[in-house]
DNA sequence: ATAAACTCTATAGCAACTATAGAGTCAATC
DNA sequence: GATTGACTCTATAGTTGCTATAGAGTTTAT
């Protein structure tokens, strides 16, 4: 049995992460020692490790929630894990779309100004001053 | 003079944020009535057009803040307002480029599960609990 | 006995809002 | 003139996933 911060070195979880994890209910209120500090075994190095690897996939921490519920309810089907899958790919790439457009616009914009001008004639707070036209 | 709801209309911002906006320094704290109530002018309709744009190019309030200022130093010179908006888009750049590779990894973990099969067999859930390999 | 290193709980902060509660204002109707 | 309804006011809490802090207790070493 190790404690927190043990835990915390092993996965790369902050000490502080983890106690946010607990209190969300992603990972199962520890042991506790004679002294009341937390006391985890392998398997809750596994399951943060888990939890870890959702959230380098932005999964949030509702999802991963439902992830861990599925993964111990054995006889479940893959159907709800794929459609929540398919959901989160979907944001993803709206995102991915957003910002492009975006990206599109700031050079634009970006590209109205050359150095060494004055405020004044600035292009860049000019077109942001102006009311903006329909977007075709 | 218009009261905070017309404001709103106008510019299509929501009257909590307009009074956000003021809370935040980027409009002038407005004038009020004998009733204690918000007036504005084609002035402020203008600032909140302009704040609403550089928004939706999703410049931070620090930076529209600072924007703001500029706009009201006319001797000021441009480059200022080009470091930020160079290193604004950046920023969205690099955040693009993370979000795609992100979609790579989702859609390579979202083809190891087919459907109708059981959790137990699930090639998400278990490539989520792998430990995560190298990253070459 | 004392210090260092660790842990505990509770709370506040981040960003840019959104939502709510409880009270006051204003114009119109009965 | 009392009441309705639409509007506004301030202050506060919630959103997301943490991070940082304060103040106290525990453990280990000297
Ligand atoms: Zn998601
Ligand atoms: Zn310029
Ligand atoms: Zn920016
Ligand atoms: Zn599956």
């Amino acid at each position: 049995m190790m404690k927190i911060g043990e835990l915390s070195k092993v996965t790369g979880c902050s000490v502080q992460t983890i106690r946010h994890y607990e209190k969300e209910h992603l990972i199962a209120s520890a042991e506790r020692s004679e002294g009341n500090f937390r006391l985890y075994d392998e398997a809750a190095v596994e399951q943060l490790l888990f939890i870890k690897q959702c959230r380098s996939l932005d999964l949030s921490l509702p999802e991963i929630r439902q992830l861990l519920a599925l993964n111990r309810s054995p006889g479940a089907q893959c159907d709800d894990v794929n459609r929540m899958m398919d959901k989160h790919i979907e944001q993803v790439e709206a995102r991915i779309q957003e910002l492009t457009k975006l990206n599109e616009q700031l050079g634009m914009l970006r590209r109205s100004c050359s150095n060494r001008r004055t405020v004044e004639q600035c292009g860049i707070l000019r077109n942001l001053s102006a009311t903006p036209a329909s977007s075709g």
